[in-house]
DNA sequence: CAACGAATGTGTATTTGGTACACTAAGCCA
DNA sequence: TGGCTTAGTGTACCAAATACACATTCGTTG
């Protein structure tokens, strides 16, 4: 390493980074926001948002913060998932790197270039480009966190607006299970588990019946449940 | 910082340590293994065993390298938990610390004076002494994932020696959900899942009846099951 | 304005899984 | 052989999950 370099320890330091999956529903697909890598290594392939954490710096705030710049999205639900050291993961110096998920509704969904200029764009999970570095493990494992999750918390409800129909619910679930269910028992387990009541309003998309919105009860805050 | 240090980077990084939660049962209560420590900061206070990452050591291997460097013990269960990474969780410079957690049974246990001649201890969780740093944190997370864990995988067998009594793996559940649980019914579920089988061999310690003794069909893999 | 298309909204019967509960069996020891 | 200690076993009840079909309310169109 050159001379020149400023910030000095008796033992060697790896990098630390975050690094953040940000899901979505779009288009009935579970989707992740990546960003085209403009330098090298790996450049020309996607990878996740995420940077160098800052020395006074909370890991989460750095999540926050490198999504913010590289995609302009804020405010979503975060998370960390797991850290990821392999001593090769990264060419160029050793980088430890901890990773989140992030949950947006598509209202929230500003992504704007980013001040590198590289190109961001959404992927459909199943449909994703070569990925930079382990970044496609990472998606995994948050795919399978999320999933998990759905069974025990009140997770799902970070991917809808305020004010939601039960259809479009269920529907958040079947993307993320993969199946279809029930409308009956579905509506039934929902309801008898008490974390959402009427708005008293109607959804009136469509040339059909409207339905009834509802809101979670307890917002912005994940739940445990039974 | 002294001018002497010789690894420098164009930008501040922090340190990455790794720390271990290791639990056990003793005495009939879920207990973790504890170091005093005989350097400031917190001179005195008990700590996790854990230290520095090396720069091409893999995060799960710096775990347990300092597990057996600090304890002597090894071959024991182990899985990544959380990284804190608070910018002031340690008064000396930025450190961001992988935990891990890992569960060992009695037979395993041969913990030795450090190389550092620090002294361990086994501590009951209720009864832990004043602990350095946020390990206090960490301790309650580890206890709570595992916990959780006991739900819905195989975690416990981690616990029992190859060979164990359905008395004993009843009691490991009863001491770390901190409830009793029926006999018969802990039994019936525990067959219906299948994951453990006779040995053909009993158990003949105390003036009682001989117990049969079971082993975990796929033995050192924790499943989800259900 | 009637018929149609599209999504909403609703109840019951069955099955499954979880829970509650008490006595006999087998060994050791005095 | 009687007493102590832990092992080992089955059934009845209740709760939760599942399977399943049709009427309702809009908008649109002929």
């Amino acid at each position: 390493m050159p001379s020149t370099h400023r910030h000095c320890y008796d033992y060697p330091h790896p990098a630390v980074t975050t690094d953040v999956v940000l899901f979505t529903i779009r288009q009935d697909a579970l989707s992740v926001l990546l960003i085209q890598r403009g330098n090298p290594p790996c450049q020309g392939m996607w990878a996740l948002p995420g940077g160098f954490l800052n020395i006074d710096e909370d890991l989460e705030a750095c999540a926050k913060r490198e999504l913010l710049e590289e995609t302009g999205v804020e405010g979503v639900y975060l998370e960390q998932l797991y850290t990821f050291g392999d001593p090769k993961r990264d060419p160029r110096e050793r980088v430890v790197s901890v990773t989140f998920y992030a949950l947006s509704q598509s209202d929230h969904l500003t992504p704007k270039a980013s001040s590198d200029a590289a190109l961001t764009a959404w992927f459909a999970i199943n449909q994703l480009p070569e990925l930079a570095f382990d970044h496609a493990d990472i998606i995994q494992l948050a795919r399978k966190r999320l999933v998990s999750k759905l069974g025990y918390t009140t997770i799902a409800f970070q991917m809808l607006p305020k004010s939601f129909t039960l259809s479009q619910l269920q529907s958040v679930y079947e993307i993320l299970l993969n199946e279809g269910l029930d409308k009956r028992n579905f509506r039934k387990g929902i309801l008898a588990r008490n974390i959402i009541k009427e708005t008293g309003e109607y959804s009136r998309i469509g040339n059909h019946r409207p339905a009834k919105t509802y809101r979670v009860i307890n917002p912005s805050q994940v739940e445990i449940i039974k």
